[in-house]
DNA sequence: TGCATAACCGGACCGGCGGTCCGTATGTTG
DNA sequence: CAACATACGGACCGCCGGTCCGGTTATGCA
């Protein structure tokens, strides 16, 4: 009774809008330039529409996130390895985290406008932060006799964080694959310290 | 011929500013709800003053940072131990780290306004940005041996964002000596990994 | 001390943004 | 096919950061 099915054309333009601000972010230099109207426009769809399928402008940019972010979650959640559940957390946990880091350099700007903290939704009160943060540190319990896993699963997570992630490979010019290897590094350092 | 001396009532109505931003933040609950014109009410000056002496919203953040952060700062460049260049890196680095640490803890607010990324203006584009990660950088490479400084400063560093130290501190009502306590231990594991 | 001048003040004003609202159009169901 | 519910969309609102310029006041010189 709680569910009904939502009417077909409103669907197809939920589709069109992640579509539209997809490919805007993408395009975007900055992530505030692409407003709410912009998508609405580039999407074929009055801005009323996008504030009742979303919510608000936050709401948005997560049901995004979530919607792209969903592949890995899966490999994450019962995938095979290195990134399910079965891999030994010496192994899973830099799994992890390369997997997140490599994800915010392939979605830069939609990771970007969704850490942007605004009002009272700081980038640590979504869905999926506690998640990603729940199953770091569940994986880091798994190491034996390790303490402080809450915190450092906290710490690792903010070490790809989307700003300094764009800060190192962008002015920097960073390339990539070394970012990812002192990425690797530092989590090895974390792992192999005094527990 | 580079420097006039500013007239006194424009030196007096910028430290009235700051006073009134500085009060408005520490009791507002959320930074942006402190807006421009509130300051300037408060300050009992104009919004044109606030614009011609600090350019922007982040300009007057940036400069009330700063001003409240030079005392660390001084004791960082040329103190006494431990936060002075003097001290030998193992008990260096977690100084400054809870130093920082202890910092937004009473400044949160301010912080957390400092760090919201609007537009062009990361957090990682700030003068203080790039002294903190140079000094810890600094401070890392004089232990022998150690590779991969540039990366872990900018990790450490990240560990302590204002808005995560807000939320663990916040809703979670992490005890301030708690979290203390927390990265310090975090930071140790850095310091005794494998080089 | 008084005047001329440049520096500074301040609030009316602007463009644009997120978000709301309601008359209208359209998919859905019996 | 009719009648109803649901979704559409763009005009509209309040607010905010930032600008601008006529009026005011400190300051340097005679």
């Amino acid at each position: 009774m709680p569910e009904r099915k939502p009417r077909a054309d409103a669907a197809r333009n939920r589709e069109a809008v992640l579509a539209a601000a997809d490919r805007l972010f993408a395009e975007s230099d900055s992530p505030e330039q692409v407003t709410m109207a912009h998508i609405a426009a580039a999407a074929g769809v009055g801005k009323g529409t996008l504030f009742r399928g979303f919510g608000d402008r936050p709401g948005l940019i997560r049901a995004l996130y979530e919607a792209r972010l969903e592949p890995i979650r899966q490999a994450v959640t019962d995938g095979p390895h290195p990134l399910g559940p079965d891999t030994p957390p010496q192994e899973r946990v830099p799994a992890l985290l390369d997997a997140l880091l490599c994800f915010k350099l392939d979605h830069r700007h939609l990771s970007l406008a969704l850490e942007e903290s605004g009002a009272g939704n700081s980038p640590y009160r979504t869905q999926h932060y506690d998640w990603w943060h729940a199953t770091l540190r569940d994986t880091l319990d798994r190491l034996p006799g390790y303490t402080g896993s809450d915190f450092t699963a906290h710490a690792l997570l903010a070490a790809v964080r989307a700003d300094l992630v764009d800060h190192l490979t962008g002015p920097r010019n960073l390339p990539r694959e070394h970012l990812r290897a002192e990425l690797a590094a530092f989590t090895a350092r974390i792992l192999s310290g005094p527990s």
